[in-house]
DNA sequence: CATTGTCAATGGTTGGACCACTGGACCTGT
DNA sequence: ACAGGTCCAGTGGTCCAACCATTGACAATG
């Protein structure tokens, strides 16, 4: 561990081959001007060109297939289903820090319906976790700490409490970085039991059906978190070019 | 086309060798009660024990890799990263009819946070594509048409004019869903003029920089639309036994 | 002209081979 | 005993060649 930290000796890290392809493809695309509804080269032809074999083109256009951009019809071909986002998948782009604004905004727009949509169907179970997450977030203040988990499962109640599969699961595909946020936000002096006080503010709304307000507080209150995540954060210079825009 | 249509002569159709290995491996998951961070067992004996080739073991973990459900590590092995919805992605859920209601709200949330963000940030090419637009949503409905296109467009615009990567990602993943209901809105007798009505507020709105009279405007527009598509709206029976809820 | 049969093109799957990486067992000199 | 190095079995990564299954077009047939 004596040894300086070089930048010429970090970790190299090899990506997968079907990786490389797939962002072969994704330029193909651009550079072939292909829109909706075009057919790829075969198959064949692909690995030939490319010096890889068949079996990785194929890993290839399976994975962009499942995630939706292209369409792979036995016997005929392998077809271009979208173009926008080509290259970054949901996943890809809430790995960089820099969106962070962006994260927050996209939680507000579905937690503000999800509490909207919980005060609607509520029932008592969802009220008893509310309140148990409430307690948890409690005690965990009480013994010094910071309120994280009580706070996620809280959000997590009510995501559950509205009754609304899509919207679950796009809140769900954020939980890595909004714990993130999450974090940073109460870690502030004094925000652990300001946080928790909105909480209360929200679940008195949810409990009395009250749809308008439930949405008001958790607008109010995540406008908060949001403040203070964005005053300590410091956006990355991009390490990419996207022109395109 | 004489003989009469039986049930058993139904067309057979076979689904990919890697996603019904997929089924299983979810399968396995629950059965194995493993939680997250627990290994799976190495493909080649994945691969004997279910009579397919190893190739199709691999296509199966690629492709959860690429949806976030496993982590493929070299030398080591895969393991599980998170269980939650292991079998239904996005893509799935959309793909199932009777979650209309879902979709409806879901989209709600999401637009009615693009027209405020798209009332702050929108630029004069933003409006330039707005307003094309409704020119062309217009000239559809005075030929004779709907204007499903232009209305698509004009919503397109709006995503993009928010200037939220996150957002438009999400909007665009439900593109597909979205545009049936709006085929069906538009199809209500004076509906495409009311609509077009509606989206000359909403623009107004974004144009003068007013961010909540824009969210305003976008929340009733859809409500009007989510009401008339619900209308037409046959539940369908649940096809799969999803107990837990 | 409609129907049917044939066939080339293309994706789907297989089994086996070999490479690359990881972690632990084992050896070795001190 | 211990620190260090070596070796190796286990595991994922890639390739290849072959064959199966489906599709669409075209020729042969009536």
């Amino acid at each position: 561990m004596g040894a300086p930290s070089t930048t010429a000796l970090r970790p190299l890290q090899r990506s997968r081959l079907y990786e490389d392809v797939g962002e072969r493809l994704a330029e193909f695309v651009s550079e072939a001007r292909m829109t909706v509804g075009d057919q790829f080269p075969p198959e064949r032809d692909l690995a030939r060109q490319l010096h890889v074999s068949r079996t990785s083109v194929r890993q290839s256009f399976v994975v962009l297939q499942a995630l939706g951009f292209v369409d792979v019809r036995h016997g005929e071909g392998v077809f271009l289903r979208r173009t926008r986002g080509f290259g970054d998948s949901l996943t890809k782009l809430l790995e960089r820090r820099r969106r962070l604004p962006d994260v927050l905004e996209a939680r507000e727009a579905l937690e503000v319906k999800l509490a909207e949509l919980a005060a609607r169907h509520r029932s008592a179970d969802d009220l008893r976790a509310m309140n148990a997450a409430l307690g948890q977030m409690g005690a965990e203040i009480a013994a010094g700490g910071v309120g994280t988990e009580g706070d996620a499962a809280f959000h997590h109640a009510i995501a559950l409490a509205a009754r609304n599969e899509i919207l679950l699961h796009l809140i769900e595909a954020m939980a890595e970085v909004i714990q993130e946020s999450r974090i940073e936000s109460l870690s502030e002096p004094g925000r652990p039991l300001r946080s928790l006080e909105a909480h209360h503010r929200i679940l008195a709304a949810i409990e009395s059906g009250n749809r308008e307000g439930a949405a008001e507080a958790m607008r109010q209150h995540l406008r908060v978190v949001a403040d203070v995540s964005l005053l300590r954060w410091q956006p990355e210079p991009a390490d990419d070019v996207d022109a395109a825009d």
